[in-house]
DNA sequence: CGGCGTTGGTGAAGCGGTTCACTGAAACGT
DNA sequence: ACGTTTCAGTGAACCGCTTCACCAACGCCG
């Protein structure tokens, strides 16, 4: 391509013929190593003469590593996820680096692909919120690139670290809250996740309604929003509606409200709803929604801060656990 | 780093070897080009034996294209915003391309960093939606990389093309809706924008109002939600709460609901508000927010489209005028 | 004073591709 | 049969930085 190039960059080289160094001390000087104070300001002078910065891309082949981490959600329509994202980019420029964010949409082909391609990339290291936590790619994957988990735990035990929810407390948390509240029909909402349906959660799920003598039906929910609502409506509009519906993320209760109200169904009169998230909006809904709080700030930071320590090369891997807290606001009604 | 290779990528080289060929005739082959149809099956076949794949990085460096589009969003905390970076991440992948997303957090110094960084990560293209859209750095960026702007025109005419917002059109929609609706103490909450207290689009909202006959009040509404929030808290417990809030995002109006509910204010019956994006949310609200609607999937084609060209070293520079819809709820009374 | 460990620096070989200038052979026109 | 185009493919020079091995000079110490 020849776009027109009004100036070309300064190479490490002019700055050494400036400065009558080799590029090898050049390169030292900038990054602070093995020279003299004195030339290492006589650099710094001569580069900011020259308007000289190194090029992320030449640096990246020479040595390896870009400064760059890979964040592959798993399903960016999901407004939390977003909201991950957008907390884990701003805490990576603080330590900065930045992030490269990739969006399986549900797919876990697609969630294949892109994690590779992440690695091709050389980010320093990953952030995953896994579609698939079971497929075996994570492994290999683990041993070329630091991998830090969000949510659930990866099969492979490879990884940098992992920021794994306490699903099991999170799920009697919601579950027992609907049972006091005199609920037993409940659809539970969970998103696709194809490879594992006998994953640690969906078993817990039905093993607390066994205990606590509900009646659940488990539903699939599909990616975006439009579609959720479809199913939601499907649930709603069915012979034998639910009297509640826990959904597995705020953004799918999104969906059951927004299907509830095309179907005149009231909430929580006709039909009880609840979340699991704590997304912003949750709280400016009408009713609010009622949910499972899980600190976004604290998983952000602790996300970041192993991932950017496993890419610092230190190795400590270690498994931080999230603690659920109910947010209650309207969106159950009690039938005591 | 000494990072445990397993084993090392295959490079070009094995491949070169494997089919007896030279490197740069694998090169060629693998890209399809100058090599006969049967060399070029054979390079294939040998490549997939060896696990082969070129390494973005090398090919970055040597070629100058990355095959990434940078996407740089004045402020991601914003839901309009995100949604926007969801939907352009996956129209790019369509494209064979992907995007490297970044946040300048409303913040225009922070922004001309990180144009400039993605200009030395050798993005193919960027797509932008300014901060700043004088600052005389897009025309400097536009010379080396095609630029795309969203949403208000950038004050340089290089860049490669740009999607506009008809905000003359949008502003007269809203105003003319309330002043129909009977209200005249208007507050217009627009996003802080350091650099040109007199953008068109301000200016049209004075302009409008005076033709209109209508009482306005520019406030500006500071980056994220809780700092909206505030300010808007502030706002409707003045002793002169205006009828309306004119929202310059539907984002911006979220806060308002907020500060409204706290205050104990009924939307719309105590106060009215509009919103400017149309964002999924708005319609789940109770009342659903009244706005003007800027079809995004219009929007994210159209960038994608211009930038995809200019990257591929199409010229057209074009200008793309978005037409505004007003999308009426129930946020707005009607006081006739 | 000779040997030794630092300190500050150099040269050249990479990293893994792309691309330019060139060549030998085949195809072509007359 | 001969000059001229194509076509398929080659070698080597990059792209711009890092890093390894090595070196000279300089104390320092017994």
């Amino acid at each position: 391509m020849s776009r027109s190039q009004p100036r070309k960059r300064a190479t490490i080289r002019e700055v050494a013929q400036a400065t009558g160094l080799s590029p090898a001390a050049v390169s030292y000087a900038l990054r602070g190593m093995q020279v003299s104070e004195e030339t290492i300001e006589r650099v710094r002078q001569a580069a900011a003469e020259l308007g000289y910065e190194a090029d992320p891309i030449a640096r990246a082949l020479a040595s390896g590593r870009t400064g760059m981490i890979g964040l592959l959600c798993g399903s960016l329509e999901d407004l939390w996820q977003q909201s991950l994202a957008v907390g884990i980019g701003r805490a990576l420029r603080e330590k900065d680096r930045y992030a490269l964010i990739l969006d399986a949409a549900g797919d876990p082909a697609r969630e294949r692909t892109l994690a590779r391609q992440l690695r091709d990339q050389r980010v320093d290291g990953m952030i995953v919120q896994p579609v698939d936590p079971a497929a075996q790619m994570w492994g290999e994957l683990a041993e070329t690139v630091p991998v830090v988990a969000i949510g659930d735990a990866l099969a492979d035990a490879r990884t940098a670290g992992e920021v794994v929810f306490d699903n099991r407390r999170g799920v009697t948390l919601a579950l027992e809250y609907l049972r006091d509240r005199g609920h037993h029909r409940i659809a539970v909402l969970t998103p696709t996740r194809p490879s594992t349906p006998d994953r640690p959660a969906d078993l817990h799920v039905t093993a607390e309604a066994d205990r606590l003598g509900l009646d659940i039906e488990v539903v699939n929910a599909p990616h975006g929003l439009p579609a959720i609502t479809d199913t939601a409506r499907a649930l709603l509009s069915g012979a034998s509606r639910p009297a509640a519906a826990f959904c597995f993320s705020d953004f799918i209760a999104y969906g059951v409200y927004a299907a509830a109200a095309e179907a005149g169904l009231r909430v929580p009169e006709d039909v009880s709803i609840m979340g699991y998230d704590d997304h912003p909006m949750s709280g400016l809904l009408t009713p609010g929604l009622t949910t499972v709080n899980w600190d976004i700030d604290g998983i952000v930071r602790a996300a970041v801060r192993l991932v950017a320590a496993a890419a610092d090369g230190q190795v400590r891997r270690r498994r931080i656990i999230q603690a659920p807290e109910l947010c209650e606001r309207g969106s159950v009604l009690s039938r005591r």
